[in-house]
DNA sequence: GCTTGACTTAGAGTGTGCTCTAACCCTTAG
DNA sequence: CTAAGGGTTAGAGCACACTCTAAGTCAAGC
């Protein structure tokens, strides 16, 4: 029941590769992990959840030194609740923050794309125009 | 009328350093910036509306060698509309695709968040029941 | 005429997050 | 018995995007 996972079936099911898991453990934001009497690493359901959640944390930009924080604290003060939803909702601001950010350059890109199309569309009339104001911007 | 900006004033109104607008013209990022007869860059408004694009693609995370190809293309071949729209639009969808990863992973950090707090409702209670499901999950 | 301060350059240094290497240890198959 | 194939470690190396430094030029104000 209990099947604990190599470090090569945790790097396929999280997508990290093996020495990015040696190298998070190292930094502390896995706990260390359960070795087999041969020493090698042993993953548990609990480390491959973990191993998930911080994976999302990383991709929306958390540093790595806060999640170290939020690590520490689950293991050290496993009731200290609040404390790290404060560290979720504080990083949980700065995503939307960085949401927003990236929609309004995206409107940006896609104005311009837009421009784009209607220099070619114009372009490719039977009688060009010349000099179109369209020409203008680049 | 043509009123052309220090360095200083550029960084000022993109929020770049003159280290980083430097930096970008050292790199082709930033055509060669005219000069006054003292050597010191001088910024025209279309400089300054380039920089404010390029800013939007490193915002959006566009690498710089890829701007660079953009950049190329803008000075050495300006009618090559169709090549340019190409870039952005290929951009376009990367960035969309990391919109839409960020809005999921963003969805399981609050779901997150909302955990911890049932957590800590839970906690408060005035008979607080012990060995709550919800206690489980960290 | 000298100091101050903004500019110039080439090139070195920094921070972040991996990514790889070298040397070694076990176990298993031939 | 030995070679292949997995694992281990400490530590070096790399990619990226800045960021800073040192040494110099120039113009203006006192």
């Amino acid at each position: 029941m209990e099947q604990e996972l190599t470090i090569q079936q945790v790097a396929e099911a999280t997508g990290l590769s093996t020495h990015t898991l040696r190298y998070y453990e190292r930094c502390d934001l896995i706990a260390p992990i359960h070795r087999d009497n041969n020493g090698h690493r042993r993953y548990s359901a609990r480390d491959i959840a973990w191993i998930q959640f911080l994976t999302k944390l990383r991709m929306t930009g958390m540093p790595i030194r806060q999640i170290q924080q939020y690590a520490t604290l689950l293991r050290q003060q496993p009731d200290a609740v609040q404390a790290r939803r404060e560290i979720l909702e504080s990083h949980r601001q700065k995503v939307i923050t960085q949401l927003q950010k990236l929609q309004e350059n995206l409107t940006v890109i896609d104005w311009k794309i837009q421009h784009y199309k209607a220099i070619e569309e114009n372009l490719s009339q039977t009688f060009p125009q010349p000099n179109s104001p369209l020409l203008k911007g680049n």
